[in-house]
DNA sequence: GGGTGGGTTGGACATGCGTTCAACACGAAC
DNA sequence: GTTCGTGTTGAACGCATGTCCAACCCACCC
């Protein structure tokens, strides 16, 4: 294995820990365990557990990104995009990776790695939801005084429907959070 | 000191600690080196130090919440009773309570007693906020099809702008939040 | 084929955790 | 004045954590 493949391969093991586990709970003897192999190779590889979630929470948040842009820009009408957004943002098998957002929101004021990434990725999704915003602007099709405070709006409600989905088992469905988002998405956009 | 009392001071003391060092972060000897007492008087009282927590947590939110109810029912008006609320929800100096929030939300998946009270906590939110759209859709004020899905969202933007405030420090102000949420609030239930 | 050096091991170390418990203090009851 | 019982102590226990490090393995180079 080449340094970058133990790299990754102590990332990925890291991330299967705390999808049962939460950022938190997993330890360095997990993910060697994980991996198989003993637990001193995490730190010939990284200087601190704090840099190896930091790193896994990166690239799963990372990946999620990732993916919702693609599936935004394989549409072309702002109002399936943003259709597209919501969707993704909210994908069925992906509990796990919201509960990873909320461990990284309790711990970003405690743990400052953790925060740079969990702030930039956050940054990141807004400005994806401003995008579109600004692509239904130029269109014509959205109506909207503040884009950016419209995108920060949706993100937020998102963020916090979701956020009662995974923590509050049951309180609210996944299927309302869907529903709910679109309406009030097009009552922020004034979309017909 | 009654038995009550120590309770209490119990609670207290795990409150003041909890405030600087997180919920998850708060042990037994903390608590009993803030109280001036020793580790073993904290099991006298409390079956395990998770209850603890859940108590702890349950007098910072919960008080929280009453206060907010008190602000709403000093005003009669819905459309002042939702500007206070928004207000209350947000309030100056106590950013703590939502970083309390925060844990809760991430630790509610790994300890029970904690999730019951949350979970709670929030339903009883979601029905102030409720609340006060019943009584402004009695008064006429406010026009909406589905109230309870509108208290959610309200709720739900809230919380994914304080996180946001709270986690994030910096990237958008306290100020922004109340403003934002009230803006929403009014195109939610079509004030004028 | 011997030597070198980086990948890898697995245990040691200090620290911290929640919980338990024998011992102690001390006011109330008899 | 003795007994009792509850409040309280502080050390001990078992376990888990992140980090460190001496030793080992083995592919590669002279």
């Amino acid at each position: 294995m080449t340094p970058d493949e133990r790299r990754q391969a102590i990332v990925d093991a890291a991330l299967a820990v705390a999808r049962t586990k939460g950022l938190g709970g997993t330890t360095v003897r997990d993910v060697a365990a994980a991996m198989g192999t003993s637990s001193g190779l995490i730190h010939h590889y990284f200087e601190s557990m704090d840099d190896v979630l930091a790193a896994a929470f990166e690239q799963a948040a990372g990946g999620d990104l990732g993916r919702a842009r693609e599936a935004i820009r394989a549409e072309s009408d702002p109002v399936i995009q943003l259709e597209a957004f919501i969707q993704s943002y909210m994908p069925a098998q992906s509990d796990w990776t919201m509960q990873l957002w909320l461990d990284a929101w309790a711990e970003a004021a405690r743990r400052p790695v953790l925060q740079v990434v969990s702030r930039r990725l956050n940054r990141e999704w807004q400005a994806t939801v401003r995008d579109i915003i600004d692509a239904g602007l130029r269109n014509g099709t959205f109506q909207c005084d503040a884009p950016d405070a419209a995108a920060w709006r949706l993100l937020s409600m998102l963020d916090g429907l979701a956020l009662q989905v995974v923590a509050h088992d049951a309180l609210i469905s996944r299927d309302q959070v869907v529903e709910w988002a679109a309406n009030a998405a097009k009552r922020e956009l004034s979309i017909a």
